[in-house]
DNA sequence: CTTTAACTTTACGTTAACGTAAGCGTAAGA
DNA sequence: TCTTACGCTTACGTTAACGTAAAGTTAAAG
């Protein structure tokens, strides 16, 4: 109740359209609730939005988004079902510290062609 | 002379479709040369596709990493060009850099949930 | 000599992730 | 009361990054 968003609030403190935000809900990635036909966004909604976003800094497809958004609901505790979750989890690390890998040698060459370049210009 | 590649060569090793390939080059991001109307990959063709998918990895589009591409060739070695490619290179990092602590954010997330669902997996 | 395999070009199809425009409702301020 | 602002839905458009199919060439193998 404290925490209510319209979709400009939102789509202004992020910096994305509020057709990103309907097309979020579209693909179910988000729920708002309604008030009449207006959405309103919870603190929930506000923090799913904002890992949406992170994800698609790092590469991450909305479908690998929604996967790492339902992570963080362990709704039903099921025993069987948070194994599976974990699984999951960690499975999404490990892809996580695959890519910090990547960036990490594209790093490194950079650096490299960057002495290069400071050599260069080092003779004038 | 020694290094070269046919499409099919290059498609297996990194498991991409040579229709890929032909469109990196359409693209302007890969130039093989020509033995009649057969393309012809050098060892440079190779390390540039290894470069672009290595960018598609990490979420960057093909206009990025043809960008990327480009600081390996200090070809021209003007020093104004030099310097402008030092900017970009410098530019680059950063944006690297970034995506890192992203990612790190996310995966400080990611161990956090599973840290809560080990707890309540170890109450049966 | 013909079939098979790998190569080519041309061109239309597809998916993701939105953009953009039309047309309508509602609420608040001049 | 009018218009300005914000919201809604519906629906077609767009770009990137290929997929896929058609139709033809060329070299090696049976």
């Amino acid at each position: 109740m404290t925490d209510a968003y319209s979709i400009s609030d939102l789509s202004q403190e992020f910096h994305v359209t509020p057709r990103t935000i309907r097309f979020y809900e579209e693909k179910g990635l988000l729920f708002p609730s309604r008030k009449g036909s207006t959405r309103v966004f919870s603190a929930a909604d506000r923090v799913k939005l904002k890992l949406i976003l992170r994800g698609k800094k790092i590469g991450f497809s909305l479908d690998e988004s929604r996967d790492i958004i339902e992570m963080y609901e362990p709704e039903t505790a099921n025993t069987r079902q948070l194994e599976n979750l974990l699984l999951k989890i960690q499975g999404k690390q490990l892809l996580l510290e695959q890519r910090k890998k990547e960036i990490n040698t594209m790093l490194k060459d950079l650096k490299k062609t960057e002495s290069i370049c400071l050599s260069a210009l080092d003779g004038r």
